[in-house]
DNA sequence: CGGTCGATTGACAGCGTTGACAATTCCACT
DNA sequence: AGTGGAATTGTCAACGCTGTCAATCGACCG
């Protein structure tokens, strides 16, 4: 029984819709781009018209035509959850403006990074792109795309750009509410894992530690410092230098749950009881988090509606007449501390 | 200082690239396509011309005047670390081929799915759309695509299709390997969580696990088969139900990483000392495996790999004559068991 | 009732590339 | 030098839509 493939059949065209509605092609186009000055009765017609004969617009014509391509970009350096659920949010608010989203891996480290963002953008002349840390810290990126006159919004990146949108959460008042919770349980000492140096979030999360202490007139000693850069395997290296400290700390504050989680399997490791012994918090909210005993007490990032915010942005963007700025939006997100198991009141003889 | 902004600058045509070279735009385009039938030299006067413009073809041009799109889709369902890394892969070997992905986030619950799918292939006139499961189980995904004539390949399927490719990895001999680590180590009495029912996973490392058990003899206590979904919360159920049973077992081999991890907080709730008294094995190497303690023994599969695979499937994909089946590609990777701390030999006097 | 002006709509020429096919060039061989 | 055929290159018209600008329509005014 051999099978009869089916071919691909034709698509209808603008012109078959225009015909259904004994319109002209330019106006089915109006009305497809929302277009003002098209009669209300007309819309209808062809909107009906579009309806009946399942008409799509095709995507490249209409780049084609009019000089843009319904194409949004997001770098991004390193995979991860973060990225997935990131970009799922993204995608989201882009479909309700038929756009779509084009995911670029691109190495930060790559010195012909510039080369490769603009062959990109070129190619596919996107109409925004969207960059995660680290990419939105790298001058080499930024000025590509300044140069294609390509609007690019930062997510958390290190420090604003003067004329760029960004989107941040406010990771420092996380922070010094998450210390808050540590001093409130009456811990004094204690230690400061650090993220990758030179991210945005490694100094929020810092700063936000050091307000709370300061705020409680404690000091930072300085040998509780010490820098995991957002991995688990040297957040582990990390923690056991901070639990192998002539004065254990009573808690340690890991500023994601990757280093939180190496903390708990540190601690574990020298016998410690947790969180009797040993208080640990993280941060993010990652999948780790709750997949460990004790649970991560931790910060939980809207990720999606960042994704979503920043697309948003790209989008909602107007080119802005030449010498006149536009005002930069700068969504600010909260981020909701999430107490778990994993911090208990600090052991009575430590003060 | 009024700041000029600096407007986009006009972006160098076929024609351009023509005239430098000194030949018409069609030859230009035979070289872009790597088209047989150009001089060597001139053809590497046009690449010089190329260059020193730094020219970059129009991707929406190309593809209205040559009918295709130079997209390929990444249809998928839930975000996750998993989607990122393939999709890394997937964009490595597009890159080769001047594509792109598009990453398109869809429902598999949703019921009106065909049409949203329908709607985007035919929006984007994709060149094919690779299905990560569950969504290369849905028949109404399937028929749309087939329906618009679009080369698809599933990941994972349950069921293959006749005349679809796919790609897979052997769960079951890899189910089958790690089950014998288990067994080799005196484990006789081991629980099974499944995951979620319907996928070709849950399938196929139960039967690996089967096809172990029974080729030493033994036979699985169905008391001692619980299912998890997949997900950390179903399975600390599911744990605590397999350790609740009358006579415990001394090993446990989880269908993923995340049940595996509650499988472990569910031992140490109960104060079972890991893995002394109970060996736990996951599968996927997921980042949670090496961020727990005791490290996870598991089975690592290569998702950019596949990832990377998948494309090509799609790229080397040629339509076929009519009627006349093409071989259909089913490449088959090799799955990694990664011995980790999380097994131990069965405590004596359990035989 | 002609005129005016804003609201609608349409005609037409591209957008930058490739497919189909024609033209030209190049060579080997008479 | 002439010829045939393959190799190479060019011409021209799409591809499906939108920008520009002209045409038409209608309501309203004097």
């Amino acid at each position: 029984m051999p099978s009869r493939s089916t071919p691909v059949r034709e698509s209808t065209t603008i012109e078959r819709v225009a015909e259904q509605a004994g319109v002209s092609a330019k106006t089915v186009s109006r009305v497809i781009n929302s277009e003002p000055g098209v009669r209300a009765e007309t819309r209808e017609r062809v909107m009906a018209a579009i309806e009946r004969l399942d008409y799509q617009p095709n995507l490249a014509a209409r780049g084609l035509a009019g000089a843009r391509s319904f194409l949004i970009g997001l770098f991004y350096d390193k995979p991860g959850d973060y990225l997935s659920e990131f970009q799922t949010g993204a995608v989201q608010r882009c479909r309700e403006s038929n756009l779509h989203l084009m995911v670029e891996p691109l190495e930060a480290a790559n010195p012909d990074l510039a080369r490769a963002v603009s062959t990109l953008i070129r190619q596919l002349r996107l109409e925004g792109v969207i960059l995660l840390p680290p990419l939105s810290d790298l001058p080499a990126v930024h000025s590509a795309l300044e140069h294609a006159g390509i609007p690019a919004v930062d997510i958390a990146p290190r420090q604003r750009r003067a004329a760029a949108p960004s989107v941040d959460t406010d990771d420092r008042a996380a922070a010094r509410q998450l210390t808050l919770e540590l001093l409130g349980r009456g811990h004094r000492r204690i230690a400061f894992m650090l993220g990758r140096a030179g991210h945005r979030a490694t100094e929020q999360r810092y700063l936000g530690f050091t307000d709370a202490m300061q705020a409680h007139g404690l000091t930072v000693d300085p040998q509780l410092v010490q820098s995991g850069n957002f991995e688990f395997a040297d957040g582990l290296e990390c923690a056991r230098r901070i639990l192998g400290a002539a004065e254990r700390p009573s808690a340690i504050f890991a500023s994601n749950d990757d280093m939180a989680a190496a903390a708990v399997c540190a601690a574990r490791q020298i016998g410690l009881a947790l969180p009797e012994q040993l208080s640990i918090t993280g941060f993010d909210d990652a999948p780790v988090a709750t997949m460990i005993w004790p649970q991560l007490t931790t910060v939980r990032q809207p990720v999606r509606a960042i994704g979503r915010i920043a697309a948003d942005l790209i989008i909602q963007h107007k080119p802005h007449r030449r010498g006149w700025p536009q005002p930069v939006p700068r969504p600010h997100l909260d981020l909701e501390v999430i107490v778990r198991g994993s911090i208990a009141p600090a052991p009575p003889g430590k003060t």
